[in-house]
DNA sequence: TAGTGTCAACGAAAACTTTCGTAGATCCCT
DNA sequence: AGGGATCTACGAAAGTTTTCGTTGACACTA
């Protein structure tokens, strides 16, 4: 199954996940501070997500209410595991110190993932 | 500046960063293996991507020389922070944490990212 | 019941990406 | 000089993504 959405995909995906299952009236709601695009334009991006598998709609209610496929996390995953192969020739890590020296990650976070590092020193070659 | 290379775009600078300034004959040759796209194909991207700036070009021979407008550091900067936006809500230390989650790291990768760590433990709040 | 608003469906157009055939210029070899 | 190889330029076509106008169905309400 395709599992690489669009931006246009995403930003929608994005509204599912933080708000459940949506018609596409709530969803462009969602969006209307970020976007200028119509109704209809939203409603044809979910459709197509539709057919492409992206996301699964109920169509009890005249409104279809339409949910996201894959979760948040497994789809963040292929976004990443995408960039890796394209980007940064297949190493993860590569992209973890790019990421990480580009950006600011809070005293929290960098807590989380030295934790993660913990958990994974005894698997690593 | 256009900042964000389409896959096609990327398969070619990548070839640029490896083997530095070429043309279009060597970057072709070079993606033979990954592709199976005609010669005029890569010309033609590589001319679109001279119009974007993606590349500068160096036409006193008539061979013409390209080569990458950014480092390859920018551009996969760039991409990050594009995907950390589009996928990640802004959150650079969510996108490290799902990639050290999905994929493995060598030791002395991990080794680097927690001297990352180190170095960026001062300035993180 | 007539009018108003909301909905999905459809099709088309615009923009962007990828592909390649063909033409014309230049170079090299004989 | 002639012939073959190589190069850029040009334009067209196909595929994908994004956009939206219009239509017909349905529902609510005055």
């Amino acid at each position: 199954m395709k599992a690489k959405p669009t931006s246009g995909e995403l930003m929608i995906l994005q509204v599912l996940w933080d708000r459940g299952p949506s018609t596409v009236r709530q969803v462009h709601a969602c969006l209307e501070n970020k976007t200028d695009a119509g109704y209809t334009t939203t409603l044809k991006l979910m459709q197509i997500m539709a057919e492409k598998g992206l996301v699964r709609r109920d169509e009890r209610e005249r409104a279809h209410v339409y949910r996201a496929t894959l979760k948040q996390v497994e789809t963040q995953g292929r976004l990443v595991d995408d960039l890796v192969e394209r980007a940064f020739g297949g190493s993860a890590a590569a992209l973890v110190m790019r990421a990480l020296s580009t950006k600011k990650a809070s005293r929290a976070e960098l807590a989380e993932i030295r934790r993660l590092l913990d958990e994974y020193e005894g698997g690593a070659q």
